[in-house]
DNA sequence: GAGGAGAATGACAATCTTTCGCATCGGGTC
DNA sequence: GACCCGATGCGAAAGATTGTCATTCTCCTC
């Protein structure tokens, strides 16, 4: 139940927010700008403003719900925070995301984060290339 | 001498690029937004028009002079082309860039876009912390 | 279950970065 | 030195995001 995610993040619990977190739940895609956001909302019937999806996908990251990720295309996109860190490959030519987890790249990006006395907060690895799918279609 | 490097990338020598190819090649930071660029010429005493500089800037990056980054906070920064790809430890606190290269995630990246069946165009892995000195000064 | 304090929302305006349109200007060529 | 076409500068425009503020909704209290 998203009532209890919403809760447990310190936030309370309203209609706006537990729409937009379902939405995230149910979504196709997994990576959604706001504007994507909305015009589900909007698809499904909800009256909704904008600036809400925005105010509350930013309480959504700063509560760790939801993770903020800075593609190639001026906007920002969303995705459920669902535990598990990972990495992103982006097709440029249809927009397909993959995810992927390398434990050795982690690993270095700790190692190399020391060497130059820096605590890691975050970090943002995404490859760019073309999917074999669009290959093929040329 | 910047004339050279310009011609050899198969645009017109033309003053404002001259100048902006020089506040990029003498500026003390490396990375540097646009208006980051707009400021110092305008410091300089030089008339130029930020459209220009986005023109500009663009052109660069597509003839392999400059490279542009999407580091978190809105706006894109460009950092001179010299040849070796590196990857970037951003410090949130103050804004340090430090560049790194390590074969080991390079190889890594190859191998996991190999996988999905993706040809890499380009990549970005940039490590959010906070460096020695910004936490020293807490 | 009703009432109330304070936070959350929605509509709209404002901001910020980046791009566009168009008249003018400049660079390279003859 | 004159000419052509691309390059520039200006202001306006576009797209993404944030701020303002009156109204509405949640949750707590009784």
């Amino acid at each position: 139940m998203e009532n209890q995610q919403i809760k447990q993040a310190g936030l309370k619990v309203t209609l706006p927010r537990v729409k937009i977190l379902n939405v995230l739940e149910t979504s196709e895609l997994r990576h959604l700008s706001a504007e994507d956001v909305y015009k589900e909302l909007l698809a499904a019937g909800e009256e909704i403003g904008l600036a809400t999806i925005y105010r509350v996908l930013t309480q959504f990251e700063g509560a760790g719900l939801v993770c903020r990720h800075h593609f190639e295309g001026g906007q920002s996109v969303f995705e459920l925070n669902r535990g598990a860190h990972h990495d992103h490959l982006v097709c440029v030519k249809c927009g397909k995301v993959v995810e992927f987890v390398s434990e050795i790249i982690e690993e270095r990006q700790r190692a190399i984060a020391a060497e130059h006395g820096f605590e890691i907060e975050d970090h943002s690895l995404i490859i760019y290339g073309v999917c074999k799918q669009c290959r093929e279609a040329t």
